[in-house]
DNA sequence: TTTAAAAGCGATATGGTTGTCTTTTATGCG
DNA sequence: CGCATAAAAGACAACCATATCGCTTTTAAA
C-alpha cells in the first residue's frame, strides 16, 4: 500500500476474483463454500473469508451459515462497478489526498506532481466506476476461470 | 509497495522532494546537509539520507562526506526524468507484472482487469518517462519549496 | 433435539517498509 | 599528522498489511 504502486492490494484482488468465482459457477440461488474457493484460487482460507464477509456486508454478495451454507449471488451482484469492491477493500483516500501524502496539498498550493497525476488518477477513477461485475464476465468463461484460478 | 495504491511509497515521496530542494537551493556547487533537508522537509533524517544515498550511487546527485560536505546536483539532476527516481525507490516490477499479481497473466491469457489497466500503467509510464526534475522546478519558487516542505 | 457443516470473529504470527541509533569512512583544515 | 565534520553503512526497532489459528455462532438435516 503505499505508492502509486501499480499493483492492487492482495485484499482486493481476492475480493475480485472471488467475487467472479461465486458468479461463474452458482447459478441464482446456488452457494459455494470458501474451502471451494480458497482452493480454487489457491489464496489462504481465513483472509479470504473475512474479505468476503465485507463484501457480503455491504450487499455485493449473500452468505448462509450451517450445512449446505455458502456464498451466493444476489441481485446487486452483476451490476456493482468494481469501485465498490475498492472502497471496500481499500477505501478511496487513494483518489483524494496526495500522491505524497501531503496534507497541505490542493488546487491552489499543488504538490509537484499534483497535476501531473491529476489526470491519470481521474481516468482510473473513471475506468472503475464504470466497468461492472458483469463487464467482466462477459468473455469465454473458461479462460476467465483460469485466468483467475491459480497464480 | 503494494497496491495500485494511487500512492507512491514514502522512499519515492522522500527522494523526490529531496532531490527538488538540493536543486532550489544550491547552485551549481554548492552543497546542503542532510540535516538542512530532513529538516525543512520534516522528514526522518537517517531514513533520508539512505535514500539520497542511493540517489547518489545512481548518479542523479553527488555528494561529500567531511566538513564542509554534502549533497549537490550534478549534469545528470535536472534532465533525470521520473521515473529513474522511482526505478531507485519502488522498482519497476510494478509496471510489468500483473496488477492482480498473477504471475500466468498476459497478453494472450489476460486478467479480468489486464486490459482495463493497460492504458492508465502506460499512461503512467509515459509521463513519468517525459517529465524531468527540471519541469518540476518551472513553477514559482517560494510556492515550490513551501509545497514540498512539511506537509 | 442432536449433530455436523459452514460462516464469523478475535487473538496472534509474519514480512516488508519505515524509522532510529551507532559505528565507520572520507574530507577539509589547522 | 590529527582533529572536527558530515556522509555511508549496518544493526536493530516499530508499524502495518498480510496471513494463520482456534473458538463461537448459526443452521440444515437426520
Amino acid at each position: 500500500m503505499v505508492c502509486l504502486q501499480m499493483f492492487f492490494s492482495k485484499s482486493f484482488g481476492y475480493a475480485l476474483r472471488g467475487v467472479i468465482y461465486v458468479a461463474l459457477v452458482c447459478e441464482e440461488g446456488q452457494r459455494v463454500q470458501v474451502d471451494e474457493i480458497a482452493a480454487k484460487l489457491a489464496v489462504p482460507k481465513h483472509f479470504l473469508g473475512k474479505i468476503m464477509n465485507r463484501v457480503v456486508k455491504e450487499g455485493i454478495l449473500n452468505s448462509t451459515k450451517g450445512p449446505y451454507g455458502g456464498f451466493s449471488i444476489n441481485e446487486e451482484t452483476l451490476s456493482s462497478p468494481l469501485i465498490r469492491l475498492l472502497r471496500i477493500t481499500d477505501g478511496m483516500e487513494q483518489f483524494k489526498s496526495c500522491v505524497l501524502k501531503l496534507r497541505k496539498c490542493n488546487k491552489d498550493k499543488p504538490c509537484p506532481l499534483h497535476y501531473l497525476m491529476e489526470i491519470n488518477r481521474n481516468d482510473l477513477l473513471k475506468n472503475f466506476s464504470k466497468t461492472t461485475i458483469a463487464d467482466l464476465l462477459k468473455q469465454d468463461k473458461k479462460m476467465l476461470i483460469e485466468s483467475i484460478a491459480t497464480f
